[in-house]
DNA sequence: CGGAATCCTCTTCGATACTG
DNA sequence: CAGTATCGAAGAGGATTCCG
């Protein structure tokens, strides 16, 4: 059984060869917030359906950007994680993400529709400005929309992780929290940071100086070049 | 008849509920070279079958990624041309393609790849400082494996069209020649610009300082951060 | 002739059921 | 928990036909 590939000699019909067909593309951003179970996929991305799930995980392992691991001793389960190939493709698509929620956001918020507070920071973390929290530690907890993600600052590394609201996880500095109207108006460009701050829109709770330097580290304004801007 | 949607409160699946589904980002990719007639479309994107191109115009009409126009007096024959958002996307393509061609390139060449010159060069276009040639008004010709296109300087404005070789089209200043392995390497960084033009992978015919001047305004070697660097 | 709509076949997707 | 098997529905590919 061959897959159904382009056949064209060109960069994008390569790629979309890989990760072009249904689903693909998001499995890998479910991936940026780190290693998930098969099942945790599963359960995230409503209407896969599993057969096919386990298909583009194979296609996703064959090209070498995603690869199927053994966790360490207690839990022992498998997981699924990014390759070094798989990271470099998500920050491919930081522009692509950032081009969709400026120009197609349709209703504010369809009620049906899902939602996870990992989907918008796993793009935003991408545009921390690495020389401003290189000597940080910090742990930020987001709280969007009944959904509750992580932002770590770790070594001039930054991670994101999904969370229990109710996790206990003592070690967060600060908690934030917002909606999720909030999160796409400033992803997409028509609030700015500051404004989303003083509009009462995203509130901080926990040591200051540490939200301080988030913001710090944000671009005021996020702009469809936000994700062009050079990160090194 | 209501289009799959993934029904997910997320910028990259918004983006993808437009432009994700099978050949639509190819069509985007061709509009890159100028407003092309549905019949040019329909030549460059080998199997597409007629009905699904005019079905992929219209979703791509309704979501004001492209428009449909008339040309004026003597052709009158109806293009389809990006929109202002249409080419914003296109910049959003950019690390996408030139992630395909850095990890996706499997064999050279297979012998019954399609090839045209304009796919390539629509992405590093994309890579000329405009800086460097801000007050430049040259045209280079490219012949690449049998195909031709052309790169014009213009008012500090980069664009591509494709060409026939045998256009005569007096007001070229260099013609570059090279076959699509090189280009592709170049592209995936593997070979540097000057490497390649001292192995005479790249050969320069035509005026040397409108030459050099384009050898200036790219990157001396291509990376996967290329795509990245602001280019204001 | 350019720009499609129709029809038919084949493939892929989505959902449910089932298995190691 | 991590998948495979199955099957009806939707989408894609190719040829032909239609319209202005």
């Amino acid at each position: 059984m061959t897959r159904r590939q382009y056949g064209q000699f060109c960069g994008l019909a390569m790629g979309l060869d890989v990760v072009g067909e249904r689903w693909t593309l998001l499995i890998v951003r479910e991936l940026m917030a780190g290693p998930k179970r098969y099942s945790d996929l599963l359960e995230a991305l409503d209407g896969i359906g599993t057969s096919l799930l386990a298909s583009r995980l194979r296609q996703l392992e064959d090209a070498e950007v995603v690869l199927k691991r053994r966790l360490p001793k207690p839990s022992a389960s498998l997981v699924y994680q990014l390759t070094e190939s798989g990271r470099e493709l998500s920050r491919a698509l930081l522009p692509l993400a950032l081009w969709g929620v400026r120009h197609q956001t349709h209703a504010p918020k369809q009620p049906d529709d899902m939602f996870r507070a990992e989907w918008p920071l796993v793009f935003i973390a991408q545009l921390i400005d690495g020389d401003v929290t290189r000597d940080a530690r910090y742990t930020y907890r987001f709280h969007i929309d009944g959904s509750s993600a992580t932002i770590r600052l770790r070594d001039g590394e930054v991670s994101v992780t999904e969370s229990d609201a109710d996790d206990p996880d003592g070690d967060v500095d600060v908690d934030i929290t917002m909606d999720a109207a909030t999160i796409v108006d400033v992803s997409a460009g028509r609030l700015s940071l500051t404004e989303a701050v003083t509009d009462g829109r995203i509130v901080f709770d926990g040591n200051a100086s540490a939200a301080a330097l988030l913001v710090e580290a944000l671009p005021e304004r996020i702009t469809i070049d936000s994700g062009l801007i050079d990160q090194t």
